[in-house]
DNA sequence: TTGTAGGCGTTATCAT
DNA sequence: ATGATAACGCCTACAA
């Protein structure tokens, strides 16, 4: 019997079995150098005692936690949802645990939670930035100066090189719109997103260059802004729908105001694909169920996850791996074709 | 200066002011026994030397991590995000810490999961237990018989008598039903979920319940099974709308196949709400987009959260606050009246 | 092949 | 009010 009421340790197996706790220990990491009698014993007793090891003991003792830290803006968010879910998928295959932290878009909070991270003893973290107003990148630049490893992903701080695993928006906007001009369309418009978030200027200016490369003239007119994600999805489709010679397809910047367009289009009468040609951004789970189902532009999240912990791990697992990987990831976007832009 | 190159520690701290490490300690708790000056003293030079508590070092000292462990079968199901961002509000505001781990819907990862958090020594497990048939009931009474404080959300096995927030499914069926009675609907049919999984049955029970108690007799023609979420929705509407008297409304047991229901009724000319009424489960995120506006029952996935976590943390935090608990808490579900069903 | 001893950084207990 | 010491459980030189 184990003494105490307490859990069972090293030190339990050693006196059962009339060992030092030190050859028990080996004897569990499977260390060649005890004779395999003794680990066979050793291994027995220990599920016999239904011996749990102490991980806290031993990252204190070894200096490595074997835990990350992630944090996101908002962990409810379907799109970081995904990306740690692909995160946990490869952290659990390499062993390693994952601490999940919100920063609410907020970079005071983000600090904190990198603290909080750092005190927990993390072996590194994995950020996807706050889109946030305050400057966060000297915060940045002293913490990696510390040696801590950081990985960011999906938005990182900007002018700071660092290892980041993140979507080419840009690329996103140009097939997306590409698709559109080879698909037969004529008049494209676009609507949107606020142009000081990152993302969206990259889907515009996706966008333009499509346009231009294919030597068509990107008329203002056809630029719609919008601001929130559903509401102004119908005002913008009847801004573009009384031009005297209105748009045969539209690239929103999100599937919502996506959705909102057919949803506008049904409501005016015009028919999609037919009439009108759509097409969104970020593949949410919804773009599969309206009517007709909605073209869109995948994000590749839960390949960002684990592209990203898998790069976060090699580098703590072996610190000269470092160099060997690029600083900055850049993941391919993938159209998905659907009903609302084929005709 | 510090010593070494590696992290300050109160070590550090102590020898900096000639102090003793244990007075530092104190002085950093705040601990009234120290005086003022002295913890003036020592609070500034930690901060001067940039300390970080080493929280594991901690940990293993005090016995508690202060770390939560949280196991859901899937984060990036948006019903789970939402619960987990309510978990993580309420930890982070306590001073706790989660470690998310994914089941994928297996018994056995669960287990291995519930094994690994032990050994990371967490404070306490919060589980919705995986939708699995493999029986786990006995492997959480002899975990519960060791005394770590265990919280089950959402799901938790047959026959286990251990704490619970769940959401009552079956009111949530019932009142979705009597809003549609009474917003004076005649002919109320139910897309009824795979019946072997609990919360499904549950709704479906709701249903009944409310058609009883209004007088009304279930027609067994307007109870359809519907297995996948979208797909069967158009066929499940066909066969409705084949009958010799169609229903006018229509309660569905989740969201997507309430949007597939509508999807399909505009295909075939009948108007939403009009001529039939709708009505979903969930409150996915999309409901408010798709045209009209989807009805359904919001299951209160942050509250969820919020308060398995403060049931957890009191247990964790004051042993016998597990007495003044109830074991099962039952939150009910909130229909939330949008146009598919408002005639 | 196994044992001894020391330390990871903190906190609790006892003494001064 | 502060200091000395031990211990949490594990790991790893080093010694035997």
């Amino acid at each position: 019997m184990a003494k105490k009421s307490g859990k069972t340790t090293i030190h339990d197996i050693a006196y059962e079995l009339g060992l030092n706790a030190s050859t028990v220990s080996r004897a569990l990491a499977d260390n060649p150098v005890v004779s395999q009698k003794t680990r066979d014993l050793v291994q027995a007793k220990a599920r016999e005692l239904n011996y749990q090891p102490n991980r806290i003991a031993a990252a204190l003792r070894r200096g490595r936690s074997d835990i990350l830290g992630v944090i996101v803006p908002a962990i409810d968010r379907a799109f970081f949802g995904r990306v740690i879910r692909g995160i946990e998928e490869k952290a659990d295959k390499a062993g390693f645990h994952i601490i999940v932290c919100q920063s609410y878009d907020s970079a005071k909070r983000e600090r904190a939670m990198v603290s909080t991270l750092q005190r927990l003893q993390v072996d590194g973290i994995m950020i996807s930035t706050a889109k946030d107003k305050e400057p966060i990148t000297d915060f940045y630049k002293q913490l990696m100066a510390t040696g801590l490893p950081i990985q960011f992903f999906d938005t990182m701080p900007a002018g700071l090189d660092a290892p980041a695993v993140v979507i080419d928006d840009e690329l996103g906007g140009f097939e997306a719109t590409e698709h559109l001009i080879k698909a037969g369309y004529e008049r494209i418009a676009h609507l949107r997103g606020p142009q000081h978030i990152h993302i969206y200027h990259d889907r515009y200016r996706g966008y333009v260059r499509a346009m231009t490369e294919a030597g068509r003239t990107v008329d203002p007119r056809y630029v719609i802004d919008i601001d929130s994600h559903f509401d102004s999805g119908e005002e913008a489709f009847v801004q573009l729908w009384n031009l005297p010679q209105p748009p045969d397809a539209i690239f929103s910047s999100s599937d919502y105001s996506a959705a909102a367009g057919i949803k506008a289009s049904e409501k005016y009468g015009i028919r999609v694909p037919e009439e009108l040609a759509i097409i969104g951004f970020a593949n949410e789970s919804f773009t599969e169920i309206i009517t007709p189902k909605l073209s869109t532009v995948d994000q590749q999240t839960r390949t960002m996850g684990r592209l990203a912990a898998e790069r976060m791990i090699a580098v703590v697992t072996d610190k000269n791996a470092l160099q060997s990987l690029e600083r900055r990831l850049v993941l391919a976007p993938k159209v998905i074709v659907r009903k609302s832009s084929q005709r």
